[in-house]
DNA sequence: ATGAAAGCGCTAACAG
DNA sequence: CTGTTAGCGCTTTCAT
């Protein structure tokens, strides 16, 4: 037997050569048929393709990337491990193992010079571009720099910095949680922000105040109790305000865990919800679901931010159009946290 | 100026080429002076180093897989995204980080199609290696299979399959709990179990009952409570157990998490912890010295886990010598959640 | 519409 | 001790 003709050796993966020999083509036409399959004749563009199949030939992404210059590595950097992040994660997973590129996590523990890093690392060579999640921060890691790597903002845009972005509108989904709940009655509406430094707590802060004032009711700066996106925070938060002496009939909070929070202060103080009180929370995290009472709140689609910008990104890098700023819609989920006002005492 | 020494242009990564041009040297002896530095003259291996420095070069890694034909790619296969398992996941980042290695991280939400999956992935060349964390199933994925891919198998080794392993000795950790307990004064010590499927929460258990026969006291069995290795199971099982017409004195979590809960419970039932009742949980998790009161609990090297294995992986993946089953050690990190029982009423 | 050939950056024989 | 050389598997001109 000769040494060329040898067949694969037991259990070496199939390259485009099998391929090619198999079928008495060449590795160029196997190659394109996989990639541009537009250039061949469609009779032999499904003849290659059945091959591959039969062979389970799967294209070896180092020498793709070898060739093309890149690493074929995204790093996604978030704040923190979070039940949130970890969504957002697993959606820009997905979309970066259908594109073959792999992932890397980079948590930040919020500290700007872990970003920079991550810059450094991309514009070294080490990784083809960046996702930064929830980070308004990364100024440091570009001002002062010259020409930053391909990134793409999820959630907030970056503070100083104009890079192509996935976001939801923060304001629009706040306003949709008041308008449910003067719909349903509630003239006292308090609101438990999230952490002064984050824009998303921002901008839901600031439609709550929006529909507030648009609804002619009271409330207002006032109304808003600083919290962190956090379950104790949300109980500190909703005691202080089961202790004013007009109490709120319902609480629009930043987000789901300091809404769970704020239900376990009013059941740890004697209270309902919804009879006594109502909670609203936002992003319709995994847990609003499945808590007890379940959760009214307002939908973020969160895997889907983090499939969607790697998507984008992938275009980028691809030298593809795409969208600079593409903003994912939010609605309103009825669970049973919310409900009419108690009748006046 | 001639085509072949134009300098690398603006912001092409260094080569070796680059290097090797630099130093009047060949892109092999660069290659060898990284690699093996010692098969050259010091001098020689000093002057490289050098230069690497000063241009700022970075293997490429994409090149370096193709040659070597591998992928650069660990699976970590974790059961969830729970804040144990992101800690674990950071520790095999880095060490994979350090090596050149990129991790991919795959949940399988408990089930055991999703962890075969990762194996078939392997196997067909998609990657070079798995890290089984806590993930007693792998059977289906293995058994009928020929060869499976190279794994190491984290926390608790996979039942019916012997891969080389990095976990704790679980039962022991148990004992030093107990004995803590015991020598407090403690002689109605109850157990809050994790799951029954965990082989963690057997050892974890079995440990509990040998220390408790050998101290000769009361418990055994029906001093076990079956938990989840979540904070809310604690507060139930806790709730329960607070239900009992003898009250134990001092609780034995099998996890922070539970143990968090416990003490929920015991506070939500207006009793003082430890002045009442002590709590101690199991694993040290970040949580543990943050809580209020910071939990008394076993130490376990949860960051290093991930680490070792990891470590452990690159050795196999290189062919150098490993040890198959690696225990790391375990301590009793005493804080705030225990002291003496209550003087009998 | 398809093939031949060059080369991405690196490692590892093999020579000296 | 160091240099020369031959690919790893793929994409992409350039031919045909």
């Amino acid at each position: 037997m000769s040494e060329k003709s040898r067949p694969p050796s037991r259990h070496r993966p199939a390259t485009l050569k099998d391929v090619a020999r198999e079928l008495g083509l060449s590795v160029a036409t196997v190659s394109r048929a996989l990639a541009k399959p537009e250039l061949l004749r469609p009779a032999t563009a499904a003849r290659v393709h059945e091959v591959v199949h039969r062979l389970g030939y799967h294209p070896n992404v180092a020498a793709q990337n070898l060739k093309r210059g890149n690493t074929g590595i995204i790093y996604v950097v978030v704040p923190s491990l979070s039940p949130f992040f970890s969504e957002v994660f697993r959606g820009a997973e997905r979309a970066a193992l259908e594109r073959g590129y792999s992932i890397v996590m980079g948590h930040t523990d919020r500290r700007p010079d872990r970003e920079s890093e991550y810059f450094n690392k991309v514009s070294a060579g080490q990784g083809d571009g960046i996702l930064l999640v929830s980070t308004a921060e990364a100024v440091t890691a570009v001002t002062h720099k010259r020409k930053p790597p391909p990134t793409v903002a999820v959630m907030d845009p970056v503070v100083n910095y104009d890079f192509p972005s996935v976001r939801i509108d923060h304001a629009k989904g706040a306003m949709l949680a008041i308008n449910h709940l003067t719909a349903l009655g509630h003239r006292q509406i308090a609101h438990i922000t999230g952490p002064a430094g984050s824009p998303a707590a921002i901008h839901r802060r600031d439609g709550y105040l929006a529909a507030i004032s648009a609804a002619g009711i009271a409330g207002g700066e006032e109304s808003c109790v600083p919290g962190e996106f956090t379950v104790a925070s949300g109980e500190t938060a909703m005691a202080s305000l089961l202790a004013r002496p007009k109490r709120p009939t319902a609480i629009f909070c930043a987000n789901d865990e300091i809404a769970i929070g704020a239900i376990r202060a009013i059941k740890a103080a004697g209270l309902r919800v919804p009879e006594d009180i109502s909670v609203m929370g936002f992003d319709d995290q995994r847990i609003a679901a499945l808590y007890d009472p379940p959760l009214t709140t307002i939908h973020v689609p969160i895997v889907d931010l983090g499939y969607t910008a790697m998507v984008k990104l992938a275009r980028i890098l691809a030298g593809e159009p795409y969208e600079k700023d593409l903003v994912l819609n939010t609605y309103l989920v009825q669970r049973s946290t919310t409900g009419r006002p108690p009748k006046k005492a």
